[in-house]
RNA sequence: GGAGAGGUGGCCGAGUUGGCUUAAGGCGCCGGUUUGCUAAACCGUUGUAGGGUUAAAUUACCUUACCGGGGGUUCGAAUCCCCCCCUCUCCGCCA
């Protein structure tokens, strides 16, 4: 949710910036419906101003021992008038609400301008575009003869999209995970976090997910619960509603969870293998920050990422996404994505955004910074999300007998033996 | 699932026979005095979010709402009634 007070400030900067995304929204249908909100607050306003001071007249007049009958029956009068006004002020109210809600955020100025994902900049690219002398197998080939995980079984048990990881794969599944956790928690001085995996409505509306993104989640009929997406909703709604001391920020969070997707609308395409899924595991970075900070803890967070996958050694590189290509809540962001020697593509695999006070607005998350009072930042991005990673690493690594040499600081994690082979 | 207690500003914590509560008091924050610096002490100020008038990058005044969330009763609700959420204690069930 954007800062109210720009729809009338400069309502042609906010439709010049809405319209940098290509993103459909009617800001003219939000600034009249924000006009007669605020008529109505006034009229509103005084006839409450009106009824309470007819009211302090009837205790005066009580407290003196008077009859105050026909002061009151004045009072019962307008007060039919009154709540006319009210329900035509929540309704207003109720459709302004559902706007704001819906519309994006605001970019950030040092966002490119683009039409789409062909024209997000690439800003680094990082490792050598890897070769084989031998002929390389797919990861979805060297899974199954490896026996690493099982496409099929998942489909029979869940549906498609729910893969299961079997034995070495599991466990390679399993150090991937702890890998990244360890590092983020030990190396860059995030506190992990092991949250809820279902939340509530107010959860998911804090984070931007709703009311816009409804059919995009996985819901428990039952009890209103939603899957999580991505730890980002339970780890940045941790902190709504409260207010921090301007020094305990930053904040910085990790934390693993599964997520779920139901991924309608995109089924059809990229369904192979790991590429996408309605399962997935990924491990998250979440940061509270002051306005002044953010932007230099966002560079930074993208840096963590990288740093993960140089230890992993697999070529990647780093793009900014463009206005036409950047997500619903974030200012800024940079994507991180992997090179698949086989597949011969670059893969996502993580997303690092600033939010500004996108979040912090809807969640009401705040920071008392002397005696002023602000919405602190929200920043996240993954660190990372473990099946394209996979991919990666079982096509970048794989030797010419068809195992697998992991590498070395993966070796702990996997029992002191890096190879995989049947 | 059953019974009881509770949810109040940035934090702690009074207030529930409805009406000078304009939410006491304390801590913290901000400003000032004293001081070689820090600390301490003392004095003063200080809830949050809307709207209006004024001023014009941080002003002043008026006004509305907010005491877990939603609804109701009433001229008037933190206070009374109903529904829901959450926390704590005890009981039951259970990994």
């Amino acid at each position: 949710m954007i800062d109210p007070k720009i729809l009338r400030e400069k309502p042609e900067a906010i439709r010049q910036n809405l319209s940098l995304r290509g993103a459909k929204f009617d800001l003219d249908s939000l600034l009249s419906l924000d006009q007669s909100k605020r008529k109505l607050t006034g009229e509103l306003d005084s006839l409450k101003a009106l009824r309470n001071q007819v009211s302090a007249e009837v205790a005066k007049i009580k407290r003196e021992g008077g009859d105050a009958t026909e002061v009151m029956e004045k009072s019962r009068q307008s007060g039919e008038q009154l709540k006319g006004l009210q329900d035509e002020y929540n309704s207003v109210e109720l459709q302004w609400n559902d706007l704001m809600l819906c519309m994006p955020n605001l970019l950030h100025a040092s966002v490119p301008k683009g039409k789409n994902s062909s024209e997000n900049p690439v800003r680094r690219t990082w490792g050598e575009k890897k070769s084989f002398d031998f002929k390389a197998k797919d990861h979805l080939e060297l899974g199954k003869t490896l026996q690493l995980f099982d496409f099929e079984r998942g489909a029979k048990i869940s549906g498609s999209g729910f893969p299961v990881y079997t034995g070495r794969g599991a466990k390679l599944e399993r150090s991937l995970i702890n890998f990244f956790l360890d590092s983020l928690s030990s190396r860059f001085g995030f506190t992990e976090m092991q949250p809820p995996l279902l939340v509530n409505r107010q959860s998911m509306q804090g984070t931007g997910q709703l009311p816009k993104f409804e059919e995009d989640m996985y819901r428990c009929a039952e009890d209103a619960y939603y899957l999580i997406p991505t730890a980002e909703v339970p780890l940045t709604n941790l902190h709504s509603g409260e207010v921090f001391q301007e020094e305990q920020l930053p904040i910085n969070y990790c934390g693993y969870t599964p997520c779920f997707r139901r991924e309608a609308g995109t089924w059809g395409k990229e369904t192979r293998g790991f590429l996408r899924l309605h399962q997935f595991d990924k491990v998250e970075m979440v940061r509270f920050a002051s306005a002044e900070t953010s932007y230099a803890l966002h560079e930074e967070m993208v840096q963590c990422s990288e740093w993960l996958l140089q230890q992993l050694e697999l070529q990647y590189r780093v793009i900014e996404l463009c206005s036409g290509d950047i997500g619903f809540g974030a200012a800024k962001c940079y994507d991180i994505e992997v090179y698949a020697p086989k597949e011969e593509r670059w893969l996502e695999v993580s997303s690092v955004s600033n939010f500004e006070d996108f979040q912090a607005r809807r969640a009401n998350i705040r920071v008392k910074q002397g005696p002023k009072m602000n919405f602190v930042h929200t920043l996240n991005g993954s660190a990372l999300a473990t099946p394209r990673v996979l991919v990666a690493l079982l096509e970048t690594h794989q030797q010419a007998d068809g195992t697998i040499i992991l590498p070395q600081v993966l070796e702990s994690y996997m029992g002191g033996d890096r190879k995989l082979k049947l």
